[in-house]
RNA sequence: GGACCUUUAGCUCAGUUGGUUAGAGCGUUUCCUUGACAUGGAAAAGGUCACUGGUUCGAGUCCAGUAAGGUCCA
């Protein structure tokens, strides 16, 4: 077996490991029947990614979940992918053309779309190959592109099915346009952002009667000319008469009338609102109402466009705003400006404000919503944490229809023809619905030569909304079957952000309801049972980690400095279930540093001694033996099943930073720190030796198996090097037992965990950790032949006496010896007896008698609180048993320690 | 405007159904190259649990309110 180096170097280590996985296949999800089945798809990343410290942390979680599964004896999957991302692939290569100063249309869409696919091929998806650094056990001979050929015939088949059940219309309406990307987004791309602007207050003369005016508000002066009406509430007294007159529009001047709406807010402003029909969706709705013809001031860049009139065409829509102020200015109709914050609709891609504009859509009434509902409600669904299903649902009361189109060429070409020669504009509903007009079907028309394919694509989400399935063959029956669906489908566990409940979670669960095994139950239908919500990841202000404010470190440099075991237990450390992460970087280091406390202890294992048979747990098992047991055998053992359990628990509730926890101080604490340091005596004598070795080699092989999802580098290399394995296999072959089939396993050797040799351990570290303590106090930490002796009852020395050796060992002393009467030295009270350090030096006797004071003070206190609980008469006839017990046994105690700390005190004269 | 989250040691966070003297890691201070590990060991200092009320024998924990910070929706 080869030897252990003295630290971890974890770069060859993983390298070597993730090579060995994929030649074995180890990640590939089989079908196998009788095994349970647990599954997850990847939130396909956007395929211009790269990978960030939020992939980091998200994907760190499914291949725990993943690898887990795995040691549990489940036939898992974890399906990889990506997602073509329409806009933002798009901008990608367009920005690369205007280098060489070209745009898409100099190449028109068949060979723009060529060169994005080009683009595709030799840069998209490296955040793929950036997981595999990481660890990620994804079976990658499953990847999915959501613009593959069978993908892409999934989406558009669902387009057309949706179609024919009149979930999707094409409709001329309100949409958030972008004016960078030139498209339609969903309410969902928007993000509001309180925006720091000027108010206008603006007024109207009263035609017919000069000198008399409306006054209305507005941030956007440049749209006056868009303005086809007044409104006024029809309630409104100071308004009442003016209604059915006209005013004069200030900017391109002409007559609009004055209109009554209950829409119009009477608190806001003088009351009156400019009604701007082809630019805001209230007043869209406003115009509709009043059959008012909207006037479009702005070109589908957001610059104003002819109608603007002359002094404002052509110029962009905020060089617009200060023009039109102007204007208004000289012309007397701005009463005033002044500061003024909103809220304004940004494009969250492209950064820029959106413009509502009217434009003709594509649009889907969503199907399944009330299942989607009750999905969560009744918990088919269960989230994790639980209180975004209170946002999950409360998005759905209020949902609102899709608008699946953009005006991009990257994406899913919308399976819509129009016969030649058709106007799009003014088509009718009728027009639609006749088929020699508007053709639409997955084939697309036999003649082909008299029709004009729609050019809008589907929005990237209308695809991976059907991931948890199309990924897995459907809707094709051949594929399906190959792909294991029935036996992968539902997934078990989605793993995702909160962001994107909205755009995705959601979505997905009204899509799983719907096309899925139509008509089976629910449970069949949903596309994963679990959601976890991961937190966000900030930086030590707190801000979100972003590009542009360049403060997210590269998780490629953290895994060159930390290695990926590494920088996964760090991460996980600090991220508690459904609370945002602030990112520390020495928390990663800890987590580096964990991995070369587990690789030293494990090399402390391997040099002292061979190994004897460890290929199987019951090899291990087979060479305890039960009568060698002494404390801190029972001890650890005993500390070993509670850390199982705690982390069964653990993965039970999706609390992987708390079983990172359990892990570390199981191990480093109680192991480490005990347990191997109380070995180095008893490796010294042959008698307990192997017994001793056995337990460590039982130890270090349910630690490794309990933190391979969380490190699976460095437990992989270690059990092979402690030749836990069979040759040939892997850790991911291995099968982890429970907490309560890991009991079950020791007692059929004979062994039952001696609770009352548990609890004496724990009285012996405090006794030691006392010792070591007292010593520091006299400035012997470091000495190793410091005298103890000790004033005790019999039972105690004679526990003391039976662990004489290690007690030395564990204090750092020379010896230890009991006795009737000891004057005038440094003693510290405990429960195994009054310690006292021998110093050959003379001993600061008032040093001594401040420190005893302080400690006596201290306990007084406490008696006194004891005493106070206990007397009062409320709390002994209503506190259980239990409690009250607790509490004079206590009192006791702390009596008797007060005791021996006054005899200390008057000893000292 | 509505909903949700957070507030515990210098920092980042645990604290399960209320029950002994509120914990961990990092940082700080002191000591230590002893043979698994200095990526380490030993010890210490450090907290009126944001605030105000209430329920209770008993509140960091439950309830109400206040303040500060954050997120989402409108």
């Amino acid at each position: 077996m080869p030897e252990i180096t003295k630290s971890y170097e974890p770069r060859e280590v993983e390298k070597k490991w993730y090579a060995a996985w994929l030649g074995a296949k180890v990640f590939s999800g089989t079908v196998q029947p009788g095994r349970e089945a647990y599954s997850i798809v990847i939130p396909p990343p956007n395929v211009t990614g790269v990978l960030t410290m939020g992939h980091v942390l998200n994907n760190t979680i499914q291949d725990i979940l993943i690898r887990r599964a795995r040691l549990e004896g489940k036939s898992t999957l974890w399906l990889p992918g990506t997602d073509h991302a329409g806009i933002a692939t798009q901008t990608v290569v367009e920005r690369e053309l205007r280098k060489s100063k070209q745009t898409r249309h100099d190449f028109g869409r068949e060979k723009f779309v060529e060169k994005v696919w080009a683009w595709r091929e030799e840069k998209g998806g490296i955040i793929l190959e950036q997981l595999r650094r990481l660890g990620a056990s994804c079976d990658w001979d499953r990847t999915v592109f959501t613009m593959d050929p069978a993908y892409s015939k999934a989406v558009l088949g669902v387009f057309v099915e949706l179609y024919g059940k009149g979930h999707i219309y094409r409709g001329k309406r309100m949409v958030n346009w972008c004016p960078s990307s030139l498209t339609a987004l969903s309410d969902e791309e928007v993000e509001m952002r309180p925006t720091k602007g000027l108010i206008y207050q603006v007024r109207y003369e009263v035609v017919g009667q000069p000198g008399k005016f409306i006054e209305v508000k507005t941030t956007r002066p440049e749209t006056i000319p868009g303005d086809v009406a007044i409104a006024v509430h029809p309630e409104d007294p100071r308004y009442t008469a003016l209604v059915g007159q006209k005013v004069w529009r200030p900017l391109n001047r002409t007559q609009i009338p004055i209109i009554a709406d209950a829409a119009v807010d009477r608190e806001f402003g003088s009351g009156a609102l400019k009604i701007t029909p082809a630019h805001d969706k209230v007043d869209f709705e406003i115009g509709q109402r009043h059959k008012l013809v909207p006037i479009d001031v702005l070109t589908p860049e957001a610059k104003l466009n002819e109608l603007a009139g002359p002094e404002l065409a052509g110029l962009d829509r905020f060089a617009g705003r200060k023009k039109a102020a102007e204007l208004l200015k000289e012309s007397g109709a701005l009463v005033k400006e002044e500061p003024y914050e909103n809220s304004v609709g940004y494009s969250e891609r492209a950064g820029v404000p959106i413009e509502p504009r009217l434009t003709w859509q594509w649009w889907l009434k969503y199907p399944k919503i009330a299942e989607a509902k009750t999905a969560v409600r009744d918990g088919h669904i269960k989230f994790y944490p639980e209180r975004w299903s209170k946002v999950y649902l409360h998005w759905l009361e209020n949902i609102q229809d899709w608008c699946i189109s953009r005006q991009v060429w990257w994406g899913h070409r919308i399976p819509v023809w129009y016969a030649k020669g058709l106007d799009k504009e003014t088509l009718t509903e009728a027009d639609i619905a006749d088929p020699t007009k508007v053709h639409v079907s997955l084939a697309g028309p036999a003649d082909p030569q008299n029709w004009v394919q729609e050019d809008d694509v589907l929005d990237t989400w209308f695809s991976s909304w059907l991931w948890p399935f199309a990924t897995m063959g459907w809707p094709d029956a051949a594929a399906q079957k190959s792909a294991g669906f029935d036996y992968f489908y539902p997934t078990s566990t989605l793993v995702t952000g909160p962001d994107i409940i909205f755009f995705w979670v959601a979505r997905m669960i009204m899509a799983g309801l719907e096309f899925v095994r139509p008509g089976e139950p629910v449970e069949r239908r949903i596309p994963f049972k679990h959601v976890y919500f991961t937190g966000i990841i900030r930086d030590q202000q707190g801000r979100k980690m972003s590009k542009s404010l360049g403060n997210s470190p590269d998780p490629l440099d953290l895994i060159d400095t930390y290695g990926a075991d590494g920088l996964r237990f760090g991460i996980i450390s600090i991220a508690p279930q459904g609370q945002d992460i602030r990112f520390q970087e020495d928390r990663i280091e800890s987590g580096k540093n964990f991995c070369n406390k587990l690789w030293n202890a494990c090399r402390f294992r391997q040099m002292n001694g061979e190994a004897g048979d460890n290929s199987t747990l019951a090899g291990i098992m087979g060479r305890l033996e039960a009568a060698k047991f002494d404390g801190d055998d029972h001890a650890i053992l005993d500390r070993l099943l509670a850390t199982t359990r705690e982390v069964d628990r653990c993965f039970a509730e999706f609390e992987f930073s708390a079983a990172v926890q359990a892990l570390y101080g199981f191990f480093w604490n109680d192991f480490c720190d005990w347990y191997v340091e109380v070995s180095k005596s008893k490796l010294l004598t042959p008698d307990t030796k192997t017994n001793c070795l056995t337990i460590q080699d039982l130890v270090l092989r349910q630690t490794l198996l309990l933190l391979h999802p969380f490190i699976p580098f460095i437990t992989e290399e270690l059990w092979s090097l402690l030749g836990y394995g069979a040759p040939g296999t892997f850790i991911e072959h291995a099968q982890l037992d429970n907490a309560s089939q890991l009991a079950s396993a020791s007692n059929l050797r004979g062994l039952v965990l001696d609770h009352a040799q548990v609890a004496a351990v724990a009285n012996l570290k405090a006794f030691v950790s006392q010792a070591r303590a007292l010593k520091a106090d006299h400035n012997l930490a470091s000495r190793r032949d410091v005298k103890f002796s000790i004033i005790t009852g019999d039972r105690e020395w004679a526990m003391l006496a039976g662990n004489l050796a290690k007690i030395i060992r564990m204090a750092g002393a020379a010896e230890l010896t009991r006795q009737e009467k000891v004057d005038g030295a440094p003693a510290v009270v405990t429960t195994l007896g009054t310690l006292y350090l021998d110093l050959a030096s003379t001993v600061d006797a008032g040093a001594e008698k401040i420190r005893l004071t302080k400690e006596l003070e201290a306990i007084a206190k406490h008696i006194a609180g004891t005493e106070a609980r206990l007397a009062n008469q409320a709390f002994t006839s209503k506190a259980p048993p239990a409690v009250l017990e607790g509490a004079r046994k206590q009192l006791a105690d702390q009596q008797a320690k007060r005791a021996e700390l006054e005899r200390l005190l008057k000893s000292l004269g």
